[in-house]
DNA sequence: GACCCTAGCTAAACCGGTTTATCTGCGGCT
DNA sequence: AGCCGCAGATAAACCGGTTTAGCTAGGGTC
């Protein structure tokens, strides 16, 4: 029942403990022939390594980490988290070590305990902050990270990023196509870097603009709709930063007999199947495929690799029935 | 930079490796005095334990694990598990060790290497199967796991369950009484415990009834409706054993014009913002909840209890406007 | 033939904990 | 005084690997 260890198969071969880890490993220091019966035993025997006991003599944990801040009941609404998660799985042999906890504090108390405990090999950093701490933390403490879907190059550290400023300019250029003029923005929390990224971008290219800010939930999405559509100059289209929002702004207007898209045109951040059946106008990115790079990328930086930033494909926005000419 | 470690506590405190264990894991073998020196120049020194030397030498290793078998891709559109992963969190201290794997055997094997590597203190099983090869393992192992989903009781493990007999039951038991006869059901995957046990139910309670298979995607459940609504007897209702399939149902009678719910009803197994979106009745519970409990259960017969069976709450139907009185 | 190098291997230390066996005083009992 | 028992602490072994220092034998060089 029990695994056999190193020391079974040092017995087995006829060898010592360290001749059989350095055959394993496939290093300097043992002949061929002995390196061939090592692992000829090992393989009968059906020796794993204990990841556990590598760990702990600073090699490699065979794991890497993921913490998300969140109340945990809002987690299960997010898909794009879930889609990126699967995504990284279909890139990493290791196992993801996953917990999900309620303040920043206990986010980078983690990330050093797991550091310093040799349980991850290295971090995705999700979620980033206008001026993260984690990325000097990161630095400093040494630990392979990579920064999953913030925009631009961060200290030292390897990054996957979409061009959030370029698809929000792209979706104004397409509402101003239509002949929008007033545009509104329902923004996500404005404490995230691509949040204030996605600000700029919009007041850079809309000629009369109102941002209003939200938290991605469907509660807040229809409150900020409406109270854009009872104000006295409202917008003739609406951005939405998430798919959920997108979609409770979509039955607000229709709860007030604004008729979309003829009075009111709607777009909203990343697709989803909501989105589809709701037949919204989205801003689509493969988050599946994105999680996939990200993994990638980690796995090369705690290979030894260099940190690169590495820009995913711009999002591509997918006209439905939520927008038309403005009337 | 580094972490302190119980040696440097021994140094600072003046006594040895051994008694810092023993103080600080409230054992008996130190005075009180000293027990309390040791943990103050613990936290003074804000000392933690590694798990991994900790997991080495036999004890908790602090995770718990979970393996999804799937095609990663598929796994994104399952908000189930996320809401489930979400809910597991909420009650567990520890991490959570998740890895996605292609296959059954995949499966077992990585079960086995985690048991073998004290990587995990007890591990989740779902998507049981009808004779799952798992159960029996985990008790030769000896590895706490709890059966999440598997209606019913499963060898020495514990379970937690909801009753999905009793609540196909109650589903037929409303469509009959808005007078339906012909009622079809469009089922998940047929190795799937849960399924058999609907599938039990759903003919015992029916008077007329008919059961397509189906596998959770759209185009399963789009083209099961296709082939029910053009058959020479075609069903006044339709039962759908996920929101995917029963949303793809609903646009599909749209699409061939048959009038939901005046010709035809849909319900959902599980809810979610899409079916309340697309107004559909489904049979709602709270898997955050529900993941919590199973965590719960996890703690316990990790931390000694004897495996019990808990039962969750029965899922309750919600009436939206795609059931009616068959016309 | 003396000397040096190096390939190939072993023994032992180490990572950071837990656990067991052993040692030391001290108090109580006869 | 002599003996036992026990609390309180320590040293050492152990978990399963990695890594380093050290040993040995064989070949090449002068």
């Amino acid at each position: 029942m029990k695994r056999p260890t190193i020391k079974d198969i040092a017995a087995a071969a006829g060898v010592s403990k360290g001749a059989v880890s350095l055959a394993l490993n496939g290093r300097s220091g043992v002949s061929e022939s002995t390196r061939a019966r090592v692992l000829d035993v090992a393989s009968s025997l059906g020796y794993r390594p204990s990841s556990t006991a590598r760990a702990l003599s600073s090699a490699s944990a065979d794991a890497v980490g993921l913490v998300l801040v969140r109340p945990p009941r809002a987690l299960g609404d997010e898909a794009f988290f879930f889609q990126l998660i699967a995504g990284m799985q279909s890139e990493m042999s290791s196992a993801l070590l996953l917990q999900v906890v309620s303040s920043r504090s206990a986010e980078i108390e983690l990330y050093q305990r797991w550091w310093a405990e040799h349980r991850v090999d290295g971090v995705f950093l999700v979620d980033l902050l206008v001026s993260d701490p984690r990325v000097e933390l990161m630095s400093s403490l040494g630990l392979p990270a990579v920064v999953v879907g913030g925009a631009g190059h961060h200290g030292s550290l390897a990054s996957v990023w979409a061009d959030d400023y370029a698809a929000m300019t792209s979706v104004v250029l397409y509402l101003k196509s239509l002949g929008h003029r007033r545009i509104a923005r329902v923004a996500g929390l404005s404490s995230l870097l691509h949040t204030v990224r996605r600000d700029q971008a919009f007041l850079a290219s809309v000629v009369d603009g109102v941002i209003v800010a939200g938290d991605y939930t469907a509660e807040a999405g229809a409150a900020a709709t409406r109270a854009l559509l009872t104000s006295p100059d409202r917008p003739s289209a609406i951005v939405y930063d998430n798919d959920v929002m997108a979609v409770a702004g979509a039955e607000v207007a229709a709860s007030l007999g604004v008729s979309v898209p003829r009075e009111l045109s709607i777009v909203a951040w990343d697709d989803s199947v909501l989105c589809q059946h709701g037949r919204l106008t989205a801003l689509s990115r493969d988050t599946f495929a994105f999680g996939a790079r990200a993994a990638r990328a980690l796995v090369a930086v705690v290979g030894g690799a260099l940190p690169t930033d590495v820009e995913d494909v711009l999002p591509e926005l997918v006209v439905r029935g939520s927008t038309g000419p403005v009337s």
